[in-house]
DNA sequence: CTAGGATGGATAGCAGTACTTTCTACTATC
DNA sequence: GATAGTAGAAAGTACTGCTATCCATCCTAG
């Protein structure tokens, strides 16, 4: 297919796709003349992709770019792919220096059974979220921690058996991708939705209307 | 105190405070002459507030404007500042057609035996999760939707125990913005945290070498 | 009491991001 | 051979989140 028709069936405007192409999100389409190119149904797949991590994802190009080389590179295991998929779509590094933000997320990591080094995005990531806890004056939100902890437990496993359900590796490592992109913008819904049903039932008891009403 | 000294304090930029006060995301200070101000604890507090939402949530200034509103209007219930904070922190209404997705999530709210109706904000978050997954070719994705809502039941009632377990109101609602901007941060975090572990021990089974590794 | 630095308030500027527009020299198609 | 579409490059744009500069005070140390 040509450009005209990719952007069609995509929705994505042709100056953003030549704009993408020219950020490397997206492979050059085969060149049929100097001046024409052809492209495939793997760029229309590619190109939805990109477009599920920059708007439900909220990812930068930069972040889309670093997540896409992980996705295509050949050596990188599953799980090195994962490590830097989960810090493409995280906040930036805030690099915090809270001695006792890293001891809860040392204690943390110990109760939990779980090994870990200091150095890897998802420590820091914790540290970061306690530290500005603590600077908020919640210090007790470490304690929310272990609940999260049994609450991803399951959630990790559905996801890998998810993960490991494709057939090819490409597959999976797209799985990856989908599964913390989608997957941490679902959790964020459902917890949403979770919250808004106790409160509402709550209310409830309170006050007895209807159910559930916010706009 | 005085801005210099509410600076040095936030470790945010005098300039960048006074940016704040124009935007309204801190009320001005207490006016001692024509053209001088004082600030108090309270002002502190608001303001590593913001930079936490800002620089740990991602949010940006409007929707920052937006969950200040809900959290200062003393007519907001709970209930409602809750909805108005998930609005806010989440990526921006994409507003799918995808009747499908639709009747996943119809099917899902009936399944858990929740209440909501399909114009509020989590009902077409979740839509659009899922018309994205489907967009993508993981039409199998809803079948995941279970899994988080389990998940997410234990986390909302902690999440409301420790708002509950505040002193005012002021600070109960403070407890759901916090519970909510960290909440996520710290869920992505953990659950990137389950992941590893678990691939990294699937790895290990496979080929058995050091625990785990990844920067 | 005065000099020098800080302050509030206003306006303008600036860097980064994610596109869009415009251009040129083709090519494909009717 | 007119018309529309295309690749590729370069410049332009809209928006966001700050920064920098100014100026008329003000406060404070000497």
């Amino acid at each position: 297919m040509r450009i005209a028709e990719l952007s069609r069936r995509s929705g994505v405007p042709v100056a953003t796709i030549k704009y993408y192409l020219r950020e490397g999100l997206l492979p050059a389409g085969e060149l049929t003349s100097p001046n024409q190119a052809r492209y495939s149904d793997e760029h229309l797949h590619r190109l939805r992709l990109v477009r599920a991590m920059v708007e439900l994802g909220g990812l930068s190009i930069a972040a889309v770019r670093e997540v896409l080389g992980a996705l295509d590179d050949p050596e990188k295991s599953l799980h090195k792919a994962m490590g830097t998929i989960s810090a493409a779509v995280a906040p930036p590094d805030l690099g915090s220096d809270d001695e006792v933000a890293h001891e809860q997320v040392r204690a943390f990591l110990e109760r939990q059974g779980w090994v870990c080094r200091p150095t890897s995005y998802a420590y820091k990531a914790l540290v970061g979220v306690l530290a500005t806890a603590r600077e908020v004056g919640h210090e007790g939100f470490a304690d929310l921690l272990d609940g999260y902890a049994d609450a991803a437990r399951p959630l990790a496993e559905a996801d890998l058996r998810y993960v490991l359900g494709a057939g090819s590796k490409d597959e999976a490592l797209e799985g990856v991708v989908v599964g913390t992109v989608l997957g941490d913008a679902a959790m964020a819904a459902v917890r949403a939705l979770a919250r808004r049903e106790l409160s509402g039932a709550r209310k409830a008891e309170e006050t007895p209307s209807e159910p559930c009403s916010d706009p």
